[in-house]
DNA sequence: ACAGAAAATGAATGGTTATTCATTCAGTTG
DNA sequence: CAACTGAATGAATAACCATTCATTTTCTGT
């Protein structure tokens, strides 16, 4: 049974640094949502990377930093997608709310396997505090921004007894 | 450094099969909670109990079966609860949503060690089919529950356009 | 075409941890 | 109290897995 490989594994040799790096961690991606955490060796890493079993060492220097770097790659790629939407000038208060829930959804049905990393991670986030600080920088930021778009809105829709914070909550819970 | 011991672990012999099994059950939690899923060995399980590191096999077989008596001991206890307050006679609809609410935050007060071994099987959910379909009977019957209530609710107090189920839905991810 | 540099390989190594099982220990029975 | 039974122990074993590094392969500049 031949392993899937993670995109162009075709030419190795070819392929910069960088984007060996992003071929590693897409691999540690789907290896994660495959098989969880826990469950993910560096022989499957590689092997779903069609590569060989030392290359993570030489790109990342250990698999803690390799898991790192996923938890990063994930959580970058949210929020970035995000703030383009806080900071698109042509759109008003109300349609930056509604894009950033489109955004939300959209991502949740085709981006399944970074959805399961990121509950992977949130689980071990007790025991581990790296992962909890990388996501928390992230997510601090988010919140804020959303927090600030619903005062707004409040000001310009007269709803004098609603809390922005506690709405801003109620949000992220629900998309959650 | 002596290590905590959980309980009753002074008359070793004396305690029958089902409270041994208990004992290592929340001692297995405490762990999981302290140390993450991933961190808890089976040498953490049995000095945290206060035993020797034979005694999970003997009990249990394995870590694996002891991971899920644990995941199953947890999701017991939390839907027994509820279902006792659904099924008490003397409590109206409202009342029975109110206690439903007051239990839930209740235990996520006392019980952080619980709650924490719970995030933390969720995160390995996606590999590990057993825990998933575990929980997944406990909490549809939870959630069947919930939106009977809440349909009943709808019909003594004339909400038309409310959706019950969107209702349980989003007190669930709410409490969450 | 060649030399040197860089990237990649994977067998071997070493550390960690689940599991086994011969032995010890405590309670019970006749 | 001696023989028996089953629970408990923990040293020894076995399996697993991250990491290393000597060797091979590919790329680049001259």
């Amino acid at each position: 049974m031949e392993a899937f490989k993670t995109e162009l594994a075709g030419t190795p040799r070819s392929l910069s640094k960088q984007a060996r790096r992003k071929q590693l961690i897409e691999a540690t991606i789907k290896c994660i949502a495959d098989k969880g955490l826990s469950g993910t060796t560096m022989a499957d890493v590689t092997q779903q990377a069609g590569l060989s079993l030392g290359i993570v060492n030489l790109h990342f220097q250990s698999k803690e930093k390799l898991l790192i770097e996923t938890m990063r790659y994930i959580s970058k790629e949210y929020s970035s997608g995000l703030t383009k939407i806080f900071n698109n000038q042509s759109l008003n208060t109300e349609q930056k709310i509604l894009a950033h829930i489109n955004f939300d959804f959209s991502r949740k049905i085709t981006d399944r396997n970074k959805l399961a990393v990121w509950f992977a991670f949130w689980g071990e986030t007790k025991s581990r505090p790296t992962y909890l600080s990388i996501c928390a920088s992230y997510i601090g930021e988010i919140a804020k921004n959303l927090t600030e778009l619903f005062a707004l809105l409040k000001q310009q829709g007269d709803y004098e007894q609603v809390d922005p914070e506690l709405v801003c909550t109620c949000y992220t819970a629900l998309s959650d």
